[in-house]
DNA sequence: AAATGACGTTTACAGATGTAGTCGAATCGA
DNA sequence: TCGATTCGACTACATCTGTAAACGTCATTT
């Protein structure tokens, strides 16, 4: 549940937790990828918001915390992936499948490995 | 371009305008959705920040403005599913239509008509 | 001509977000 | 043991967003 939204400076920290956790504060910030080069205190705001919006825990170790993510990544993609289609596409998968494919943003490669998806999904 | 962001309650308006344009502000407040019942002051705040935007524009009509989209559904729908594919994806489609489906529980008449349009895509 | 109503513009304000500084407490190095 | 460093907590502040009221102006009705 826990539905209150994850912003996009928050999401770059779960990110490196789902990669690799428990972390401190610290070590989160040294793992920030090449483009987010904030400050520390800028991360231990947006890991105490992720506590406070109940998307991390943390635990102490000594006089520091080692935090760990609370939702699944899977979990979040799915919400977020409905989200869009909720938005754009009314709801249904269809409109974005055959929108995507206007755009031809599949390969022809892609296009086989949907048909054998659902190939499987068939059965 | 205008890579400016349409928040949520901006797109309301935007799908309003997508689907029959122009209109007045007072047109435009009267089509809104059951869900979003806003007051008049409410959708011309929204109208003039899309206009800031560049997302719509207005054209003098006696002493009321009739507003039009000034950016395609398309485009939007294009810009924000590749936002989202960036963001979860890695920026590849296929992984996004691969959970989708995955997800949903698409009927047998679903699947067939997505294998109509992929086997149509090939070609 | 005065009152009423319809419009667009300006202002408001709380909550979310991006980004970071300050401060007091704990700890470590000398 | 004393200063330097490290931590988390608290505070800060501009911008964006959701939602709307107030205000001035032009037009319409009486």
């Amino acid at each position: 549940m826990s539905s209150e939204r994850i912003s996009d400076a928050e999401l770059t920290i779960m990110e490196i937790l789902w990669e690799r956790a428990p972390l401190t504060a610290t070590d989160v910030a040294a793992r920030l990828p090449d483009d987010r080069d904030w400050s520390l205190p800028t991360v231990k705001t947006l890991l105490s918001r992720l506590l406070t919006k109940a998307a991390v825990e943390h635990r102490a170790d000594g006089r520091r915390f080692l935090y760990s993510p609370l939702i699944d990544r899977e979990d979040y993609v799915s919400h977020e992936s409905k989200r869009l289609v909720d938005r754009l596409f009314g709801g249904r998968f269809m409109p974005l499948v055959a929108h995507l494919a206007e755009q031809e943003k599949l390969s022809d490669a892609d296009i086989s490995e949907i048909e054998k998806l659902l190939r499987e999904m068939k059965s």
